[in-house]
DNA sequence: CCGCATCCTCATCGATACTG
DNA sequence: CAGTATCGATGAGGATGCGG
């Protein structure tokens, strides 16, 4: 059993799960491994999500110390987001499900585009070296 | 871009995360890497699940190709769930995701106490050979 | 034993508008 | 630019009961 924030885990395994359960997280984490960026930075490249639900799950990170949030006292202001030391061991976990995905989409399913958008796969996955 | 089962997806990653962004799938995923396993005996691990749910995740984990489903025909019944090669391929995935929680909660937690219970962790990790 | 069908609750997320 | 506040939608999951 571990105890973290006054939540009980029974395995490690329910522990990291608690941070993958969610709709934008992953994302979030994902984005921000190759290297920091601003709020506006991440809400373009995440065009999906409403401002109010990316402030939410920023903080729900900043909380379990995922990530780090560094103000600048500027006008207009300037907010960046950067992975601390914990956030950055996920690129494990990361590497392994990137590997996952590709596995099983030349089992089940079909590559529609080579892309390389600043979005994501290759062009993230050759960014932090878990490429291959 | 990958198109799985009609549905498309902008990185492996997203395509992973498809899985794992689901309250109750990694559980099931991890009780079924040691062995295959009955409805009832499911249930009975996961005991705060209800029956229904079970069912309902079950169905979409077996429509993905992660488990099969097998009956056999006697009364009363007996199904029995097991991993496919693609769902066994997790285990790398759960691999890195264990060891993450047991360095986060050395970090921001506290370990609570040493179970060694049927429903999870070193338990299981050792069975199926991520423990380490 | 296993699963389906209803009905219902409630957290999560979205839309929109407003501030320092 | 980076939030907050409010309200409303929606869908996953829970409770319960029935059936092969």
């Amino acid at each position: 059993m571990y105890k973290v924030n006054d939540k009980e885990y029974k395995c490690s395994v329910a522990l990291t799960s608690d941070i993958f359960n969610d709709k934008w997280k992953l994302s979030i984490i994902w984005h921000l491994l190759s290297e920091e960026k601003r709020f506006k930075e991440l809400h373009e490249i995440m065009s999906d999500i409403t401002q109010k639900t990316l402030t939410v799950k920023l903080k729900e990170l900043e909380a379990k110390n995922i990530i780090n949030r560094e103000v600048y006292p500027q006008v207009p202001p300037k907010v960046v987001y950067s992975l601390t030391p914990a956030g950055a061991r996920l690129k494990g976990v990361f590497k392994e499900m990137y590997n996952w995905g590709i596995s099983y989409a030349s089992e089940h399913g079909e590559v529609t585009s080579e892309d390389n958008d600043v979005c994501c796969d290759t062009y993230i996955a050759n960014k932090i070296g878990i490429n291959k």
